[in-house]
DNA sequence: CTCAATGGTCTAATGAAAAGACCAAGGCAA
DNA sequence: TTGCCTTGGTCTTTTCATTAGACCATTGAG
């Protein structure tokens, strides 16, 4: 297993480092997230995520079909529908993510405390 | 717990959306996993890393030492010697990163698969 | 006396992201 | 028949973040 450190070392592009690029971003792991509850059209998306512009909701979902995680169904109707879904390798990814969510669970009070001691110091 | 979706119900200041939003950016994680390996002085850090410029490595560091991911130590020696080195909370949170690194490992293949794919299909 | 090294900060140029106008196509109402 | 509505985007303009690189104070070495 390599680690995150071993992104500079450019054997090939490394698993972390491009893997983190893609969906380190604003966006992409509010999008995976949201699409965890089901199927959703392209405007329900952009309702229920909020403050995102159009302009990246379509190109973070682009990228993230391009990279597997999530497939694009259009539907030949008037007006157009499209539906976005996880894939498995999709699914897979917001495994690990728990993790993370529940290690910022846990510590979030330690990091508020840690900022606030950080102000109150200056 | 609470899940990544739950960002967006502002009762507080939301977890993971906090967190995500300090550490799901361009450099920290970088910096955090070059520092599991040690403590650095800020120039080697630089070289370490590589691609970083001096203004976000130094803003980054304060994000992270107002965290509390990070301890900074100034010497008072000439030329300057300032040394930063993980915390326990530091060391912490790169246990559920783990995770996510291993899932990296293991589904990168997958991954450049889908885009070699995708850009067939065009 | 000058030069180098450290840990930054400041400024100017570049690149990415946000906001919002705009588009095509057909359904529906008047 | 003339609008007007809806959807899923894209294009353009403005704003914001990031980068590159000059600059600074200090002092020990040559």
């Amino acid at each position: 297993m390599s680690s995150l450190r071993d992104a500079h070392d450019f054997e090939q592009p490394c698993p972390i480092r491009d893997v983190l690029d893609r969906i380190g971003d604003q966006w992409s792991l509010l999008v995976l997230s949201t699409l965890e509850s089901g199927t959703f059209r392209f405007n329900t998306l952009l309702r229920e995520i909020g403050d995102i512009s159009k302009q990246m909701l379509s190109r973070t979902l682009k990228q993230l079909e391009q990279d597997g995680f999530v497939t694009r169904t259009v539907y030949a109707e008037v007006p157009p529908r499209v539906e976005y879904t996880l894939t498995d390798l999709g699914r897979s990814f917001l495994q690990p993510m728990q993790h993370l969510v529940a290690w910022a669970d846990e510590n979030h009070r330690t990091i508020v405390d840690a900022r606030a001691h950080y102000r109150a110091s200056r």
